[in-house]
DNA sequence: CTGAAAGCGCTAACAG
DNA sequence: CTGTTAGCGCTTTCAG
């Protein structure tokens, strides 16, 4: 590897000359500017990241910590994020945790150990205390999507409670009295929010709510797919779901399409969060839904405020989710205000 | 920031003692390794990794540099990437160069600069010679999916030209005669081979090949919609397209949606590579697919072969694709062999 | 078994 | 305008 001093040695100077001339952009005669860049071209001389990072004491780099990459929910998050470091000259170190704690660890020790100057975190569980372990001062995150509570920091999420009720909601002005729910992971602020919200529109439109209405599944595909199957063995299965999240919808569709239900006549669906196929799925999904992309891009903005003000008080920004009706539902004009 | 030497301080020994209770599993005497583990936990001490790098001249990470985050064939690579990383204990920087050359030139340039100790890459252009740029004796590479001719490097993909050539091959044999294609960036390996399979499928089928047949599109689902817009519009359109890839086919499928054509009656469709909704789709998709997970695994352990011997010659590696058979294509039981 | 000292590649303060 | 020097935090000889 070709080091600053081997260029140094090559046109004869001292390396804090060469240092200069690469970093100040006017030093130096013309002469020895055009001598120095020369030996560098021909040497192929590329600064070494790893040692500015430790002279400067920053790495110009933050993480992306998210519990699943191939979700394309995270996928858009990670798309602004990236954006935002690309503006500031910042790299995106992306860790996947596939919603696993050891993961999850190992990567908040890297971090632990000044790999990135901030993160973003979409934590595996809100119970997890690992994050408490990360000096705040040190290393400045914001959470995303998913809240820790046992932590302060700054969060950038959904209205899920809202998003969840305005589904349901629709749902119940459709005319459906028995609303099932596939709900995800309850140990995530977003599956507990999306639960409750759920919960609360049955409440407000004076709906029983019926135990075994209410699947406890995990956002994977696979468990909204036993999950299907179970509420339609039921005596007296629903007659519309509300599905917590994106890649539920699709291990539901999976098993409703492979056994003749359709949608919405057999039953309704109302998803959590738009797939990109949601217009050419054999029914339309009805949606509620919110620009992923835009979450990452907050996200990434208010952490470098952070980076380069530590001060202001902890900020917790909430977009409101919106409704897109198409037909999965049965949509009826009449009913909708 | 704790260092090393505020532990040191703190137990009254030398920073070289406490590096070595560190790292080597069996040093010192009982005593003075549990004072110096309890000094590190109560000062909540972590290693400098950036600190490590430098001395150890390598950083125990590896980047993949892909062209689209939000493309799942990528996604799916980046978890095969991932899970061999973490069995080597190295980390994964993920680097999204969103099909420009300037991205991915600047990413390029960080790596130059050893923010990882090799990489993995799907280039954005055939053409573009700025890989040339990376020394590989400093920093090994393998190409994934899309390769480079102008260098020289380990290579894996996919066998894209008998990929094409088989699904237009079950296109013909289920009796179409007009066949279009709607097909990747030409300054790609694969966008060049699957056209190239397209065309000798329609050579050795004895079929005319028809120009205003062969829509030069980007990969992306925006170019195949207009594509599939224009096609439709032809003087006498094609029965048949088969899509160059995953993104492309969503691009389609709603063009032809939301116009009312259907599918396979009106059109019939063969997808290169199989997205994850390839059975909820309004007519289940025929298509041609090879594990983008199981590719991205075998290129980080080649990539990892390399890291540790870099003298064996060359390789590429070529996977090959299957298909398999849905709707989309007016599934004629007889005609496949 | 432990400490002092050198040095990884670079930047920046300090002299000349 | 240029060179010398001191570190950044850590590992690793080399002495003691």
């Amino acid at each position: 590897m070709v080091t600053l001093k081997d260029v140094a040695n090559k046109v004869g100077m001292s390396v804090s000359t060469i240092s200069r001339v690469l970093n100040e952009s006017d030093f130096g005669s013309e002469n020895t500017r055009i001598k120095v860049l020369k030996a560098i071209e021909e040497l192929g001389y590329t600064p070494n990241t790893v040692a500015q990072s430790m002279i400067r004491g920053k790495t110009n780099q933050i993480a992306l910590v998210i519990p699943d990459v191939c979700n394309p929910f995270y996928t858009n998050i990670a798309r602004g994020v990236e954006d935002v470091c690309l503006q500031h000259k910042y790299r995106l170190l992306l860790c996947n945790t596939d919603e696993n704690l050891e993961k999850q660890n190992s990567y908040l020790e890297g971090i632990r150990g000044r790999l990135c100057d901030g993160f973003v975190i979409s934590v595996v569980s809100e119970d997890d205390p690992s994050l408490k372990k990360i000096n705040y001062q040190d290393i400045p995150f914001v959470m995303i999507s998913r809240k820790c509570s046992c932590v302060e920091a700054d969060f950038v999420g959904i209205d899920d409670h809202y998003g969840a009720y305005r589904a349901v909601t629709h749902l119940i002005r459709n005319g459906h009295k028995k609303i099932a729910t596939i709900s995800g992971k309850q140990d995530t602020y977003p599956g507990q929010m999306r639960l409750q919200g759920y919960l609360n529109a049955l409440k407000d439109g004076r709906l029983p709510i019926e135990d075994s209405y209410i699947c406890a599944c995990d956002f994977s595909a696979e468990s909204a797919y036993r999950a299907t199957r179970d509420l339609l063995k039921l005596e007296t299965p629903p007659t519309a779901i509300f599905i917590g999240n994106n890649l539920m919808t699709l291990g539901c569709l999976n098993y409703l399409h492979s056994h003749n239900i359709r949608v919405p006549e057999d039953i309704a669906i109302v998803s959590f969060y738009e797939p990109d196929w949601a217009s050419i799925c054999f029914s339309p999904l009805t949606c509620i839904d919110v620009s992923a992309y835009e979450m990452g891009t907050i996200a990434a903005e208010l952490l470098f405020e952070r980076l380069s003000d530590a001060s202001f008080p902890k900020k917790e920004i909430l977009l409101t989710p919106e409704l897109t009706i198409r037909k999965s539902c049965g949509y009826k004009k009449h009913l909708i205000p």
